[in-house]
DNA sequence: GCGCGGCTTTGCGGTGCTCGAAAAGGCGCG
DNA sequence: CGCGCCTTTTCGAGCACCGCAAAGCCGCGC
């Protein structure tokens, strides 16, 4: 049995009385419907209708397929039907997935507020600075630093993530400041563990356009952005941290930028979702939420523990 | 959604975990499992599997349907192995119908034994003289007096079944018996009104192979055999009565056959049911059933209510 | 860095299925 | 006996489905 189809004509003409009656009701020819019961018969071995020119009757085989057969199809057509509505109907749970500072502060109210917009979708956020396979793990929507490699992900840019190299006033003290990215060597970076391969080929040009790579070294590494902010606000080391992440720490003078004239590549915030095709209504909702609240996203952070 | 294959492919990859294991269990190729779950994902219009190189997810949809179709897929597929089976195993409800004469002398033993035999099968016996359709009636063998016309069925023999004219002494006295059958028109004769149509034109044959056909006329009609029997026993009239319907009254001298020289048609037992092909398992072994004991059906009644 | 192997997808051609229209056959009714 | 209603059969066109083979993608190991 190879066809629901088969199934649901022959219950169909049942409920019919007729192959012709069935016929209107499905749209089929009859010569279809009569060949659609005789297939039936066939896989199955035995008569379920017999008919002849005075009319039809179920055998009592016949009977029980249709008993059995009837509430299970209705009931496959709904479980189809649900899980087809999802294309149109924003509903079920909606897995997002963000790098921590942005989650924390921006993401996080945004979600609350989307779930308030449609109550039938369960958003699940979870942080995290390390590398989300949107295959492996369970993610709808990522929102990540960077475009993934991925080719069969869809990547929107979210917003502008400008970079700077930065130091606490604590760690400078009693040391020079680097003025030249090689200068950079011989100081304690801090390095990021990002996507599981170690940050530490910093990329800076010049205001002319010149690109200085820099192996830089230190003994302190972490997958975790907002710990990498913490340690260089202790002074234990100079860090490669985006404007957007540190924007208040500069501005009350708790770490200071190095070198500005060596701009940092722009590490931007993209948003990462499956394939433009096929997505829920849910997730496109979230996604055009999000494009609609990007102003909002913009602002400066303002740390939530100590707001 | 049309193919129970599509849906079923879709649960044995969820359960493999990848195209290519999914491609051993079923004996499809990658390919074609590949464009299954593209088809279903297409009617569905929701991505219900996230697959590429590094391995499978079930989206959240794809989870719902999952949970829903398996076990209604493993349901539907028990309900037709049930009603498929029905071909091989004797089992459920076999209806049967017979003359009342035979069948309650004759055929009721033999089905009481049958169902022993077969303690799946529930036979349900109905007896009755009136016309039996096959289709419209609920029948799955029909034993009857002789074959009816419906092409679409198959009509075996049973056995013979002679006719005699025959009536009671008591009715015999004072009155001239017929010599020939065009005597019969002064006569009380008993009509069997017969699958609707009365029988009275009797059909005789004379021992020269010449055709005598009567109109023959009376007050008293049944449907009923055995009425009619009873009929001829109290003195009512002449009926057109089986031989082996009334062995035993022809042995008392309870009835006498008149005309014995003039032969009335045979009105042969029949067992009639629908077509050779997609019988269920019961039927069959019901058909052989009444073939092999058919000598048992041969011997002449004795009514199980004076015995 | 580059090829290898495993995974999925895509393109292609042939087979077989499924469709509707039309013809055929059965049956009841007038 | 023809008419109307029902089902089945036949037939040709079109399409769907299959497997094969090639391609794309990714991670792994040399």
């Amino acid at each position: 049995m190879k066809r629901i189809a088969d199934l649901s004509v022959f219950v169909s003409v049942v409920k019919a009385g007729s192959l012709s009656e069935a016929s209107n009701d499905l749209g089929l020819s009859v010569a279809s419907i009569s060949k659609y019961i005789s297939r039936i018969e066939q896989e199955l071995g035995v008569r379920v209708l017999v008919r002849n020119a005075r009319g039809l009757r179920l055998t009592s085989e016949g009977q029980a397929l249709y008993v059995r057969v009837d509430t299970l199809l209705s009931q496959l057509n709904k479980a189809i039907a649900y899980v087809s509505a999802c294309r149109d109907i924003p509903r079920g749970v909606l897995k997002v997935s963000s790098t921590i500072g942005l989650g924390r502060n921006r993401i996080a109210p945004l979600v609350s507020e989307f779930s308030k917009l449609y109550p039938d979708v369960t958003v699940q956020l979870s942080l995290g600075d390390r590398y989300v396979d949107m295959v492996l793990d369970d993610v709808d929507v990522a929102i990540s630093i960077g475009a993934p490699e991925d080719t069969s992900l869809v990547a929107k840019r979210l917003m502008s993530n400008p970079c700077c190299v930065c130091a606490s006033p604590a760690y400078l003290k009693g040391r020079k400041a680097p003025r030249h990215p090689k200068d950079l060597k011989r100081h304690d970076c801090l390095i990021l563990d990002c996507h599981g391969s170690f940050k530490d080929q910093w990329r800076l040009e010049d205001e002319y356009g010149g690109q200085h790579h820099v192996k830089v070294s230190g003994n302190l590494i972490t997958d975790n952005s907002e710990t990498l902010r913490e340690w260089a606000l202790k002074g234990y080391g100079v860090a490669l941290k985006s404007r957007w992440d540190i924007a208040e720490h500069l501005d009350r003078g708790e770490l200071v930028q190095l070198m500005p004239r060596y701009r940092a590549p722009d590490l931007d915030f993209y948003m990462v979702y499956a394939g433009r095709d096929l997505l829920p209504a849910k997730t496109r909702a979230f996604i055009t939420f999000l494009e609609e609240n990007l102003e909002r996203l913009k602002q400066p952070i303002t740390d939530p523990v100590k707001a």
